[in-house]
DNA sequence: CGATATTATCTCGCTGAGCGAGATAATATC
DNA sequence: GATATTATCTCGCTCAGCGAGATAATATCG
């Protein structure tokens, strides 16, 4: 119950955070949450178009070029039209952009790993059943 | 490094059923989060003015007034001159929006429970820890 | 005790994020 | 080749939140 109210502390200054270095950088939370979801889909290997990222953000069509556009407007951003489909956009983050979520998500991770780095397996392990059940619990229709 | 990730995951799930328990009550995700606030303040015996929540929720003024507003006509919220200080507005919730707030995060908050239960003493204790640890790394100058 | 400063909240007008509706262009189907 | 479907963009609008300043209550100081 206390440790409840803990994970819930950590989303909100996680949200505080966010909203903080989108306001530093010029953009808005949701374009932080772009560009995080563009660098999932990066890492993930799936190709990133403006319709995939307006379902991730939950946006409509209008408001995803927004965000697309001020992204691309800040350079974090690039347009490709698919050449196997040339209807799609393709995006693709900039090295720039690439470089500040690591500036911002970076000190942040550090710091986490780092405590983990002095668990052993099983409270590791304990973390992890913990969050996974919490993930399941927020997630709807797992 | 993967338990970051998952951590994450959690955050960004919660930001999303925030937000749809929001639309679903004619709210936006501001207004939640004024909830909550209010329902900590509540269960912390502080008592919550308008200056104040609008401090928590990083709003200026006017727009702490709108949030207000919103509550109030929607019946989650009332206003009550502070009989001591008559410049100071008390913002109290009503039975109504607690019974929506146990509404959304009862179920969430059980379903964790119920899985912690299941967690030894030096489970727990790193679960523990490593939220902490989290928070700290997430939280500015605490 | 009255004049002035400070504090808490609200009002007004404005900017811009995101929406609905529909336009445009490329691809799929018959 | 005509039509339907899919992906994105444009236009006009609404409303959350901002800056500036009004209002009202309290605190301070000569």
């Amino acid at each position: 119950m206390e440790i409840v109210h803990l994970l819930r502390k950590v989303t909100v200054e996680f949200g505080l955070r966010q909203a903080e270095f989108a306001a530093r950088h010029g953009m808005h939370s949701t374009d932080v949450r772009a560009l995080i979801c563009l660098l999932d889909a990066e890492r993930a290997g799936t190709d990133a178009t403006a319709g995939w990222l307006g379902a991730q953000l939950g946006l409509n069509s209008a408001g995803t070029t927004s965000v697309i556009d001020r992204l691309e407007r800040l350079g974090h951003l690039e347009r490709t039209r698919d050449p196997r489909d040339r209807r799609r956009v393709l995006l693709s983050v900039t090295p720039r952009a690439v470089e500040l979520g690591r500036s911002f998500f970076g000190p942040l991770i550090d710091d986490t790993v780092a405590v983990l780095r002095e668990f052993d397996e099983s409270e590791t392990a304990a973390v992890r059943r913990f969050l996974s059940a919490a993930h399941q619990a927020v997630t709807i229709v797992p």
